[in-house]
DNA sequence: TGAACAGTTGAACAAGTATTCAAACGTTAT
DNA sequence: ATAACGTTTGAATACTTGTTCAACTGTTCA
């Protein structure tokens, strides 16, 4: 492994990307918003179903999904009334997996 | 794809584990932690030489390694008066790339 | 048309967070 | 010892963010 000195120029990735890149994990940075996500994999489910089985309010849950919505993280379709999200892509899943992979490296640590 | 009605009961992952992972991930949320994190890929840096290549404080870049420490999500040895830090592990890495090959994915769309 | 339902949106407040500054700690060298 | 250096830490401030409440849009059905 490399040691760095004071002498090394070393450059870490543009600000710009390090801030699109926080910008969307930051998205996955709350509990509520990862409960979502949770109940999306491989279905689509409304958004009222969303709150009733979060015990949260509907605006509270609507709010979230136009965050999830603005990253492309949650794709939705309307069918009359109704309004069901599910995850946009695969990726999603992924982000996920390697923090719950991250977390049962240290829990086995 | 199902589409879940609201008749069918849908559950969440249990919120103690969805307040864990995003606990992490949002540590991965902030642009100047992922700087510090794409520094020290593969290298042992010192905090003065990651403040300097950041352009910020070396208090400011301390409380960040604080945070991104007792995640797990660094590791750092002293070498008399300085402190390497390093990744903990290779699933730091994970979570950035899945971030990355996202915006890549929106990108591409 | 009008009432009921599903969802969205904006403003406001409470809670959480990043940065700065100053003070402290531990190590090294004089 | 004392001074210099690299780093950490706590308190304060400015900023960001999640939730609530109320008002609003759009759809269905009588």
């Amino acid at each position: 492994m490399l040691r760095c000195t004071q002498d090394i120029d070393i450059e870490p990735i543009e600000e710009a990307k390090a801030m699109r890149i926080a910008d969307l994990l930051k998205v996955f940075g709350d509990p509520g918003r990862v409960q979502i996500l949770s109940l999306l994999v491989d279905k689509e489910v409304c958004v009222s179903h969303i709150a009733g089985a979060l015990g949260k309010s509907v605006s509270a849950v609507s709010h979230q999904l136009s965050i999830l919505r603005s990253h492309n993280i949650v794709r939705f379709v309307r069918d009359g009334k109704n309004t069901y999200y599910t995850l946009d892509d695969k990726h999603v899943e992924d982000v996920l997996k390697s923090g719950i992979e991250h977390i049962d490296h240290i829990d086995r640590a």
